[in-house]
DNA sequence: GAAACTACTTAGTCTATGCTAATTATGAGA
DNA sequence: TCTCATAATTAGCATAGACTAAGTAGTTTC
């Protein structure tokens, strides 16, 4: 008999702390975290997300509420940012003191991050002197778990000239997520507030750092989520 | 139904990786890895050995000669090597960049090597300086897998005066090796050659650093394989 | 050279994670 | 309100790696 010939690619795994990482991304955007939405993000099946979601709500790391969603609970959240945390600080790390790039680091300090001992992230934070932010701007969650969580704004409710980052978009509509899209107006993008007209009138904005204008009316700007920016 | 408590120590698992280093140690010593060996240093079952073996030897890593033992061919010898290196370069830069004592680091060493790119492992060796022993004295694969092959002398030839490494003891006998340990005379001891009686006569060595005395009959130290010691 | 001990292998399970195919729920449009 | 498209779930199976229990092959001893 031949022997079995080995899968020359075998099945991508993805272990419990990866869906929790992309739960925790997923579902800070507005509630629930959609199975799809999951499978898309590991590259896996919905039915393995439909297991894994099994196995994780009996563990008490999400809730899961069928053909809505799940969202993670406090321990799952914990884990979910105890990763989030060994990501950035490995990212940071291997960048400054390893000479990666910002390309190459994402992919390692993915593998990373399931393998190192908390011990060992606490000493390459020591090294890169405990920093708060990762190069992106984003906030690296501190040992304890927590997380400086972003004072958002509305837009509808920003000051003219202050500068800001849309973090959420506070609905799930599609026809208005599309909408936004199109404008534009897609998280992580960066505006100024240019005018407001009075009587709760529509906002204009300008793009950072292209100056485009774009008014965006008192509803639709009370979904976006902004983050100021320090000056 | 009560949701399925998940087990709070759940069996380890030791990858391929795994296997292959420690065959390749058992083996270096003489030819052929016991199963039971195997085993007992992975701290796994035997049934479970016996069954990595067979996947082992179908995908022409190892060699398998029933109720004998195993040895790797040329394929499993190199994947063997590159761990090897990847555990000693790993262990050198987490102790001389992060802080990092002998004690601790094995077991971080252990996980990571694992995880880690090629790239970063010669990222590491670059910063440690294409390092060729690792703090052990034991020689760091290259990155093209060889290996410095210690050179041994047998304790019976070595001349008066030479510091030696005892690297190898060459029996299997049980009752020898239960000796040599009660004697102290374990693979790693560092010892200098303090005499030797005239026609072949036994051989009086200092172990360092304490430079307790002992005294090995001529048979005996034809067993006890050394290597020298730079001085 | 047979009995008995030890080492190894085989048989049958278990768990985690993945998959495809088939089924069922939900929500949008007619 | 009914129908249908889409999303989610269940059913059934695969694979790697572990386990225990049971059987078999070598080895040692008288």
């Amino acid at each position: 008999m031949q022997p079995t010939v080995r899968d020359p690619n075998p099945p991508l795994t993805r272990s419990v702390e990866d869906y929790l990482k992309v739960i925790y991304h997923l579902s800070s955007q507005g509630g629930f975290a959609a199975t799809s939405d999951i499978a898309a993000m590991l590259e896996v099946s919905s039915p393995s997300v439909s297991g894994m979601v099994k196995r994780l709500s009996e563990t008490g790391l999400i809730e899961h509420v069928p053909y809505r969603g799940v969202q993670l609970t406090p321990q799952g959240r914990r884990a979910a940012l105890r990763m989030i945390r060994r990501h950035r600080i490995l990212e940071l790390y291997l960048t400054q003191h390893l000479g990666y790039d910002w390309g190459g680091v994402h992919a390692e300090a993915e593998r990373l991050e399931h393998a190192v001992s908390d011990d060992l992230i606490e000493r390459m934070a020591s090294a890169l002197g405990q920093p708060q932010y990762d190069p992106h701007g984003d906030p690296i969650p501190t040992a304890a778990g927590d997380i400086e969580e972003a004072e958002l704004v509305a837009l509808a409710d920003a000051r003219v000239g202050t500068k800001l980052e849309l973090r959420q978009v506070g609905t799930q509509d599609p026809a208005r997520l599309r909408y936004f899209a199109e404008q534009g107006l897609t998280p992580g993008v960066l505006l100024t507030v240019s005018e407001r007209q009075p009587f709760d009138g529509p906002t204009t904005i300008a793009f950072v750092p292209s100056g485009d204008p774009r008014v965006v009316g008192r509803d639709l700007a009370r979904l976006l989520w902004c983050q100021e920016i320090g000056s």
